[in-house]
DNA sequence: GCAGCATGGGAAAACGTTCTCCGGAAACTT
DNA sequence: AAGTTTCCGGAGAACGTTTTCCCATGCTGC
């Protein structure tokens, strides 16, 4: 059983045939060598010719004329047999399937994307990956993505909207099929998004980037600023005060914004106490020694960060959490649950929110511009833990 | 100045020329006209001819074509003068690039990857994004690969080899130009992993993978174990034990081993005491539960989520840390700083473990096996902070 | 005056697919 | 039995680059 002079499969790495795989009718062929033509060695792959022909380590890659070639019909019917877009004859079809696996057949994406002006890659464009609430957004992205076969390119902007506009315009270059972005800056970031959202389908993700420019995904901040409020009453907290941060990020805005449009049932006065910052564990700190003299009830933070940077100098400052003053955050991120006391804070719906993404890009018909956009709200979680009330009532619940 | 029915440059996104860029003689051109074939609207560009053909929304892309046709010369010449591979009298030069800049000419990057059968990508594999030590390697990873001009498809395997294996099919299906991979498991990635570097060139980060399998770079663990041991003994603690993670992984296994051999310096009985779990915050915190009766006075932990947890149950089992007992950690990931108290642990040297790996895949010639294997390994770097030493005397130094 | 040689430019062949035609054969209609 | 449809398969044109030839031209050195 001489075989011809190329690579078989790669131990190890499943053959991939077509992009929707067959119906696994699978039977082994017993009866390779009916169609091959002669016998030994006539067939070498294309790419040969070079000094080390017949090595055996070093092999060019196997193409679809090589398959043809070896199962002796045409490119065309070895390519409809694979990808399964025209039905083929029950006898060639085997035969071309024995010998692409036997020569250990790969397609290359590249030529299929080229040919068929689709790459099947989504640039996932964000500020920081070390924003600890990222990681796990990546992941649900990149799962819901390669689900449907698609690749991710990913790109980090280190929070500068210039990098930004780069990797956005090197993605478009590399003909990615859509983009999915989290802006750096709701207003810096706005020129080259619309650029980009008129020539990919592009969804913005948690936040936003003025209105009207793309689709966008988000969790809903006044709903989950709401159950922050509306708990915190329930628990008897009267003096609440914000530590949010400036600036024109969606996020932050929103944030801001319901808290001022709900503590009023609390307290007349509460809307007034806002101190901004940034998304940050030392504004956190900063905020705790600002805010604490004033002696409030409850530090409701604009997201995890703040609030375990509060948490920490709060408890330097003698202060008792939960019993003199309750502590929130917002995100849920891994940090949240192991601060001490754990914190009570807002979970976004990060599976559904990479998973409406996804959704959103696939309806979008993959030119730019047409159709409204669409803006896709999420409802969070509160979770409530040991910063907001006494441990004891939390496990009692 | 009536210019021809094709889309102008896309504001906000810089055009690309050729992959080297030119020298910077730019020169705006102020004689446009004089190459330019017949004025008013005799070109289009090609992909043109549906129904809507006169529509300033949606045009089809402009290719090299198109450019040559409005520059008055041939595909060859544009291609040379916008990739820089071969010189082209200044006049023509000129004109080309006029013409490409004023129709937002942007290469096909597929295309080109088609042709030149290298795609400028480089597969990034991981075990779980989620991870909090990853999210900073890769942030540095995509800084220094996209300083070459290398864009990064990324992989989350979800800690399962089977899809580790299948991400990598997939990327080399694909036809990156590289594989980053941190192998979930030291055993059961090796096969894939094997298979894989035979094809491109590849290098193991941070975790190995069996001998002689890839290139690979990692921190020194045994110098950073050795760190910590030399600290612990300098402040003078005796009864040392260890938590760490059973299997087989190379950090697991490499700290541990680290630790059995220098711990016998502060005490016989040391490297004995020795609790293995996983890599987990939930583990940290059962360790301490089954240590602390038997007293030690440091807890050396394989990493800082081991570290974090078993800090939380420690206070809560009312040990003074640093007083009683001190605990250190390894990785310094963000989490360390914020513990309370503050994490003492092994900082990982990550943008140089990038850079280094970046530095391996191109020096490996792209196509696989030859040549031996290089293993990097990178000096760590001691953090004292308040789990080991008192506040005051961290301060103080 | 002519071989030799840079120099600048074009035609066309790749790269590996997908997909549109087209033709022949077999299977149905009337 | 002739027309019509269906089925199967092949040739070859794209897709948008890069690169290899090849041909002019003008210049140098003899």
């Amino acid at each position: 059983m001489d075989l011809p002079v190329v690579n078989g499969s790669i131990s190890g790495l499943p053959v991939y045939f077509g992009r929707k795989g067959w119906p696994v009718d699978q039977e082994i062929p017993l009866s390779w060598d009916n169609d091959c033509p002669r016998g030994k060695g006539a067939y070498a792959p294309t790419g040969s010719g070079g000094p080390d022909e017949g090595s055996l380590e070093t092999v060019a890659e196997v193409t679809l004329k090589d398959v043809a070639l070896a199962s002796g019909c045409s490119i065309a019917t070895v390519s409809r047999v694979l990808t399964g877009t025209r039905p083929v004859g029950a006898e060639t079809a085997r035969t071309v399937r024995a010998a692409a696996e036997r020569l250990g057949y790969r397609p290359n994406e590249v030529a299929r994307a080229l040919r068929s002006r689709t790459t099947g890659t989504v640039g996932l464009v964000l500020p920081q990956i070390t924003n600890p609430f990222f990681p796990s957004l990546v992941r649900e992205l990149e799962h819901a993505l390669h689900a449907e076969g698609r690749a991710v390119l990913l790109a980090d902007c280190d929070d500068d909207p210039a990098i930004e506009a780069a990797r956005i315009a090197t993605f478009l270059g590399r003909r990615v099929d859509a983009l999915l972005l989290i802006p750096v800056d709701e207003r810096r970031s706005r020129e080259a998004v619309a650029a980009a959202a008129a020539r990919v389908p592009l969804v913005l993700l948690d936040r936003g980037c003025g209105t009207g420019v793309a689709d966008s995904v988000a969790v809903d901040n006044a709903a989950g600023m709401a159950l922050v409020l509306e708990h915190l009453a329930a628990t008897g907290r009267r003096r609440p005060c914000f530590v949010g941060a400036a600036g024109t990020a969606s996020a932050a805005v929103e944030r801001r914004a319901a808290y001022e449009a709900g503590a009023a049932a609390l307290d007349p006065a509460a809307p007034g106490r806002v101190a901004l910052g940034d998304f940050s564990v030392a504004w956190g700190r900063a905020a705790a020694d600002r805010v604490w003299p004033s002696r409030p009830d409850a530090l409701i933070c604009a997201n995890d960060l703040i609030a375990a940077g509060a948490l920490q100098r709060l408890r330097q400052l003698g202060a008792d959490v939960p019993g003199e003053i309750a502590v929130t955050g917002f995100d849920d991120i891994p940090l949240a649950g192991l601060a001490d006391p754990a914190l009570t804070t807002v979970r976004q719906p990060v599976g559904e929110l990479a998973a409406e993404a996804a959704r959103l890009l696939s309806r979008r018909p993959s030119d730019g511009e047409p159709g409204p956009r669409h803006t896709v709200r999420l409802a969070p979680q509160l979770v409530v833990r040991g910063s907001s009330v006494p441990d004891d009532v939390v496990a009692g619940v």
